[in-house]
DNA sequence: GATGAATGAGTATTCATTCAT
DNA sequence: TATGAATGAATACTCATTCAT
């Protein structure tokens, strides 16, 4: 391994160093609430260092949407690699790793959330946007393709396969959006895990021809 | 009319100009991005008097949200009133419904997401948060109600209907949610409104018996 | 006196109790050793009120010259003003009307030379920008009028009255900046005041004609 | 030559090296917006090895003046060395070569003068004052040794040689600031060339005995 | 009640300088 | 010598909130 490669490996293993202190620092937190001091004492490094590696704050914060994405094409690649599956099968791996998604990171929604300010996206440079974008894309189309192998073969009903994607990743963020806000409300019981399940019950046979 | 109730009434015609006054604010700016001073010079008055009505920022931005769960619990009402509607109409209004609620203020809906985002929720006194929860647990078992109608009557499947509620909401906010972010990062057409029909279509025809 | 009228006095007050305080600082402590919490603290107020009243602290620092601007020009319009001094004598006045102005505040020259970056010219209004500019203008004009005066009457050389002005103005500026760098450097006596009246002798010869 | 020998005259390579592109980012971005990395950029040296060279920031800023004084006594050596001139012609010689010294460098000129802010002077070791002493106090001797000889000579006023040349240097610095200044408040036309020449000529008459 | 001037705690970001390699 | 990653102190500026009038 050359020196330049060593270099760049070391400076790769900092990033994630400051990417998982910075993620655990937003989620107990909160965006706003957590200061780059937090996060740099978290990650036992000097404030300054965090700007060697992030433009900024927004820009730090956005970089962690993009490991989940990453993480979630990785695990949609899988669903879809698998050839033993009919579509009705996908639908339920495709339900079990978007959990699993969920379970790496809880923060996602409120992460893709909180890219949605154009405030926030003006500070992010743009490559990261380009990536950003790319990715989302890329994981929409991975499901969509999905979709389409069961509107093909004939078992889900005829609608643009780009548009059930859609429909079911908004289920999912809704899902998870929603609970954690009456988790909150109401100080009960953590139903998250039940209420996803059902709501991709409907939604598959809600997708599905009679 | 009595002096004091004269008084009672003064107070809420101001409550309500502070209310218009930061709902364009905050749909302008964002939360963060706004300031008390934006506000009170919006509606006409001092920075002090908004403290007078609302006892700081979190509150006075949560309670844009309860005028939304108003709204929203007297649309609901009038479609469970309608003894005329077979459940699946009933689920047809309800979407319908639900379309005049986010028409009637659609960015008040983005910010009525941000709000369930639990850094907001925890600001709230407990006073504004017990009302929060009032009305969103009314307007959930309302929504419920019509759910266990069509349990009751043999067309909808067996399930909670409060979960069947819960899974509703969720896909009519995730799915504004999802498609408001594909507009800003893509900056393409708005598909909303199509998307959420197929949405619906979708939910309904899954929580039907075959 | 009317209340709108009383709130401007008092405001005018606030502003140069600030900005006596900046001066008092700024000589101390140079421009980028002084801080904004240093003038609040000799002003007696708050770094936040000291926003109220300037834009930043560029600003804050640009209108210190424009206070000695307008103690310039009203000295110089005293000299013009003197019907009965002849032009040599005017110099010898507006001579003397430097020095005082000198006196006035010794910064004044630190000033002028801060003023020229452009990236502190980026951080000031229009409005302050202009006004400097226009009081610069006008003591320039009223300096050169006295020139045009010898000239006209025959006792100056011909040369553009402006730029005689103008040159008058940089050695008086030179002088001054030159003299306290020789005092750091040699550590030794001010004889700032016996080199200006030298230069100023030098220049009224160079001037008059045979 | 010795291997000792060799090593110092590396060594001073680099420092030059420094120097020149210290002396382009300086007059590109001005004192306080240049920074290390950025000279060391210029410069393709790492940060670290500018402090190898010189002690901080600041020495390496004054060191750029040290090159102009340099330059400056070489010039003034050889009008004060030419036997054939009089009193009155080396004035005019003394200003040629003041033209000169300015064409040389312009901006590092202004950057001379930021430098005799007493802010910045007071930051420097003590061995780098004393030279910028020494070279200074050197080039005001040359200078007054002109005056001197022409006041023996009977041609120039009676007046201490030095304080003549203070105001000449004086003069020169000012009327270049002034004139840069006004450029840049008006954004108008370079007159300095023609302003320095006036202001010159009215030096010398205003130096000759009549 | 209404005002709005004043507050002052809070924080992202920069950059001269160091030091382990 | 040279490097350049890491440091961490330093600071302008904001804005929710208060309170004397």
């Amino acid at each position: 391994m050359g020196i330049r490669e060593r270099k760049e490996r070391e400076r790769e293993r900092r990033r994630q160093q400051i990417i998982v202190a910075a993620k655990r620092v937003f989620s107990d937190k909160g965006f706003s609430k957590a200061t780059m001091e937090d996060i740099a004492k978290e990650a036992e490094l000097s404030p300054g260092t965090l700007y060697l590696y992030f433009k900024n704050k927004d820009e730090l914060y956005a970089s962690l949407s993009l490991r989940i994405l990453q993480y979630l094409i990785i695990r949609l690649e899988h669903v879809i690699g698998n050839k033993e599956l009919n579509p009705e099968q996908k639908i339920e791996a495709l339900t079990e790793a978007m959990f699993d998604v969920y379970e790496f990171d809880p923060l996602i929604i409120i992460n893709m959330f909180h890219l949605q300010s154009s405030e926030t996206l003006k500070n992010l440079s743009d490559d990261l946007l380009a990536e950003i974008e790319t990715l989302s894309r890329k994981s929409l189309g991975t499901m969509a393709s999905i979709f389409q192998e069961g509107i093909d073969q004939g078992v889900f009903i005829q609608q643009h396969p780009v548009a059930i994607a859609d429909i079911f990743w908004a289920l999912f963020s809704g899902v998870i959006l929603w609970e954690s806000s009456k988790k909150i409300l109401d100080g009960k019981k953590d139903y998250l895990k039940d209420t996803l399940k059902v709501a991709f019950e409907i939604f598959s046979r809600g997708i599905q021809k009679r």
